[in-house]
DNA sequence: CTCGATCCCTGGACGC
DNA sequence: TGCGTCCAGGGATCGA
């Protein structure tokens, strides 16, 4: 029985997900103007007082994505005489971030409204854009000028975009497990738990090895193979666990091509060893301890001690 | 600079 | 069946 959207653990909104999502959306909602603004529950926004304040009467000229967020390009708006006020004279964006389980899709505004709904866009052709996210985690911020364009410094590069001199640089430069660099978004910007550890199987790393540890080729490799996976998974609209549909009821399918991730105990499609799962970086981990060897099992051999691990 | 711990939050899975 | 417990995860924050 297909329902419109699944909720839940179903949904990892990581670079590709969100690629899809903000394509629906601008084909959906480009070129509408928002009407008015409801709000539910506003502890994930930013200022929510600024949502209701300023975005009644800007349309949405775009809907593009910025790592895992969307950025709703809005227009300038003037009021009734055609001025512009001072604040609203400059075109502004709307920052959306879903978290583990939000949703942000337009539907008629009679239809039922799923639970966990927290804000209402009410769009000039009748619909409304809903934000629906059970967990919170997500974020919303308007933003205008020099805020948005601080913000937008604070991420690192786009992974289908860096170059491979940058990617080296950025990863080879840091002493952090490359887990935690590939999770990081100011060193890259749309990286998640499932994509870090898919391209590391692929690259056959392990994910506790340092980014200083990494030779030039390794890291070549391991661009290669990220940007590889990301693109793949945008073409095949993302992975879906469980029951999730995108905004136009359309489930991912990337996850038919997982390696590594969620695969603990079974055998690795490559040598035949047991996935193995461990916490690196906070977070759960999926490698094969064949084909990506750990760090750790360098110490024989080398008396002279090593730093104390404190 | 980097680490781990803690918290946020809800629903799903699992054990009894 | 129902209840309790654990777990999932992106990111902010704090202390070491």
């Amino acid at each position: 029985m297909l329902r419109p959207y699944a909720f839940g653990a179903g949904f990892m909104p990581e670079l590709p997900e969100v690629e899809t999502v903000a394509r629906g959306l601008q084909k959906s909602i480009a070129g509408r103007r928002i009407v008015s603004v409801r709000l539910g529950k506003t502890d994930f926004i930013d200022d929510p007082a600024a949502l209701e304040q300023h975005l009644p009467g800007r349309q949405i000229e775009s809907v593009e994505r910025y790592g895992k967020f969307m950025l709703l390009r809005l227009s300038a708006r003037g009021n009734a005489a055609g001025e512009l006020e001072n604040e609203d004279a400059d075109a502004a964006s709307l920052l959306v971030h879903l978290g583990m389980t939000g949703q942000l899709a337009p539907c008629a505004a009679a239809q039922p409204c799923a639970k966990h709904t927290h804000v209402w866009f009410e769009l000039d052709d009748g619909r409304e854009l809903r934000y629906t996210d059970p967990r919170r985690f997500g974020r919303m911020a308007y933003l205008t000028g020099a805020l948005l364009a601080e913000e937008l410094t604070l991420f690192g590069a786009d992974p289908l975009l860096v170059s491979a001199e940058e990617f080296a640089s950025c990863i080879r430069s840091r002493n952090a497990q490359i887990k935690a660099l590939l999770l990081d978004q100011s060193v890259l910007r749309g990286v998640g738990n499932i994509y870090a550890d898919e391209s590391l199987w692929r690259a056959k790393i392990h994910p506790m090895r340092r980014g200083t540890e990494l030779s030039k080729k390794q890291a070549q490799v391991l661009r290669r193979v990220l940007q590889d996976v990301l693109r793949k998974a945008i073409t095949a609209r993302g992975s879906s666990i469980s029951d999730f549909l995108d905004a136009e009821g359309q489930p991912g399918e990337y996850q038919r091509h997982h390696r590594a991730y969620g695969r603990e105990g079974k055998r690795c499609y490559r040598c035949g060893a047991t996935i193995q799962r461990m916490i690196v970086a906070g977070r759960s981990s999926y490698f094969c301890p064949k084909c990506q060897p750990s760090p750790r099992v360098r110490k024989k051999g080398k008396r002279r001690g090593r730093v104390r691990n404190g």
